[in-house]
DNA sequence: TCGCATAATATGTAGCTACTTATTCTGTCA
DNA sequence: TGACAGAATAAGTAGCTACATATTATGCGA
């Protein structure tokens, strides 16, 4: 048999993207529609369809209806990020994972907790600010705002036991999640938290959840001197 | 009529994710197979399989053969990051995009460099030193190292007009591309293209990409303090 | 009861048809 | 020439069948 197998949607994905890596098709340039594509690589339209789909999504090609499938003009970098549970990635570096409680109150929050949370009216919120350490180390400090109101069970919990982070992501699935990366000079709670100098240069990553439009929680993670974000494509 | 229309498949994703929000599944249960939620929400296998497996895809689901499927017990934070052309992004904030080339040099690249590109011997490479402009103020300093083997046409280009940025990403699609976010202190010579206060934490993205195996370019782009990395699911 | 071959099972994939929808082109009429 | 209705087009979606594949369960023999 030299005939080839059916082919894999992937491989009609990778065939198509060679060839703008290898400048068949050039950034602008329009492609052949899906069917005379897919005939030309021997292929039905439904894999072609999905193969289209899939380089549309990660950014390289453009697709329109009956305006036809276009290599990206401005091209993006799309990367995904992953960010497990702290636990998890303690662990997936072949640490010790350990966790302290440092704080923990249920007071007014401030107002740009409030807005973070896109709450108008001034709230009573827990607060819990936590450690999560590597072979001992500091690893991350998380700053946290938890809406009871969203989250019934939590302030019964004992958090000095099991982390916020774990319990909420565990037991709060979300529907919207808000994320941004910050770099941030160490202030003195942070640098004694963290064992680091003041004034050093920490990535804060802040994380704020809903379910529906209803807040769960918000939080401001700073990571240890010289942690790094890390995707691949 | 009373009687609906077809179900969208993003309808029937939304409705299993629903079941996940609201507890009917919680974290670590077994979901029906496909062909039975699929008969009880009213669509078909295929229908069904194309919602699992964009909740499997976002983090949500974990899908298996033969094991069937369960709602993730360690949910992961799955963001997407879109990085585009520094032009666009300076744009899209309404701002005027302004572009100044600091530095351009073809020589041997440090050993640090050449890590990063998985480069094992000395090689001259193009180092090209430039500054994005917001609105006439410094937006994002960028250190760039170019192969030329890899990217022919680089060394004759004029980068005073265009920036090696923008001409790059136009111009070489790439097929894998390594992305590190990082927090760093301003040491003097980004201080002094930023126009910032030695010392202060800046975001650092790192950027490496390939075509198959052969290096593109790798590149630090260090952003005005401030700066917010941002995703949003 | 242990080990292994085999069966059962749930998801993954390919291909087909039929229809929908967004967009662009075109031709006609004022 | 310009506006607009309608035709044409290409991708999007839904549903079907058939088969592939990974993994778990089972049952039989030693």
């Amino acid at each position: 048999m030299t005939a080839r197998l059916r082919h894999r949607w992937t491989d009609i994905r990778d065939a198509v993207h060679a060839r703008v890596l290898n400048g068949t098709y050039r950034a602008g340039d329009k492609l052949p529609r899906d069917e005379d594509l897919a005939a030309e690589l021997g292929c039905s339209r439904s894999t072609m369809q999905r193969a289209m789909q899939d380089l549309s999504d990660s950014g390289l090609l453009e697709r329109r209806r009956r305006g036809g499938t276009h290599v990206r003009a401005d091209p993006v970098t799309r990367a995904r990020l992953d960010i497990p549970i702290v636990r998890r990635e303690v662990e997936g570096i072949g640490a010790v994972y350990g966790y302290r409680l440092r704080h923990r109150a249920y007071r007014n929050a401030p107002r740009e907790v409030l807005n973070r949370l896109r709450l108008e009216a001034p709230r009573k919120l827990l607060r819990v600010e936590a450690l999560h350490l590597a072979d001992g180390a500091p690893y991350i400090a998380e700053d946290r705002w938890v809406c009871p109101e969203t989250v019934p069970g939590i302030l019964d919990l004992d958090l000095s036991e099991q982390s916020a982070n774990e319990w909420l992501v565990r037991n709060t699935p979300y529907s919207r999640c808000d994320l941004a990366v910050t770099a941030l000079q160490a202030d003195a709670p942070a640098a004694s938290a963290l064992h680091c100098a003041p004034g050093a240069a920490l990535l804060a990553i802040d994380r704020t959840t809903w379910i529906d439009a209803a807040p769960i929680t918000t939080v401001r993670s700073i990571c240890r001197p010289g942690y790094r974000l890390l995707t691949s494509i």
